[in-house]
DNA sequence: CGCTTACATTAGTAAATGCTAATATGATGA
DNA sequence: TCATCATATTAGCATTTACTAATGTAAGCG
């Protein structure tokens, strides 16, 4: 029910995992272990529905993993290489630091 | 006319650069050096308004910097983190292989 | 100068995305 | 078995995003 995509589109949706804020968040609050669903929530300050929802799309995109325990389900990141890059994501932040423009279509220099 | 942004919302915005097709066959077609616009747009077969577009979306956030020389405008990565990240990309996407699923509201499974 | 090349910008639109609110499901325990 | 807790799913809407087409600008050249 779904064709094979070419590498670039999958590249594509593994990326797309890690750009939004929200699910950014969540990424990084399971960075050192596995979280319930109700941990996240609260660490990310987010509203259940809305986690729920990020959290199908980063299993979706592979990013993270689930491991269901009676009524809780726990996530974590699913390996080293996910972990590796948001900590790339950090030092890329760092050496752009305030720079980085808006990318928008109204793009204001700071 | 723009307001400081928090560490977060920066990396989202510099992450939000490498989350598009285009964009991220920009920045891998000029991987290995400097191009002009013309020579991306012909690479990425895009439509030079779009390419156009992106480029300027992928400066604001600061993943590339450009140099002008007469009519023409060379652009090249920032820097070695956004290669390293670009690679580490590559090397995600082949461990998750096909397995990805879908990221959209409805996900199926392949 | 006027034409052409290289690139940027604008406007409008279609599509993708993210959010909230409501509801559903499934495990647990009184 | 009924109530509750943990989580998932659905629907609808508002916002963001990406694309195309048209136009603008500046450099180079005859």
């Amino acid at each position: 029910m779904e064709q094979l995509l070419e590498p670039l589109d999958l590249k594509v949706r593994v990326v797309h995992g890690f750009s939004n804020k929200t699910r950014l968040q969540i990424l990084e609050c399971i960075y050192d272990g596995e979280k319930t669903v109700t941990e996240i929530v609260e660490a990310v300050q987010g509203n259940q529905s809305n986690v729920s929802q990020h959290l199908a799309c980063l299993k979706g995109c592979g990013l993270i993993q689930k491991r269901t325990q009676g009524k809780y389900g726990y996530y974590s990141l699913r390996n080293e290489t996910v972990r590796e890059l948001l900590r790339l994501f950090g030092t890329l932040t760092l050496e752009i630091g305030q720079e980085s423009a808006c990318c928008e279509h109204h793009i204001e220099e700071a």
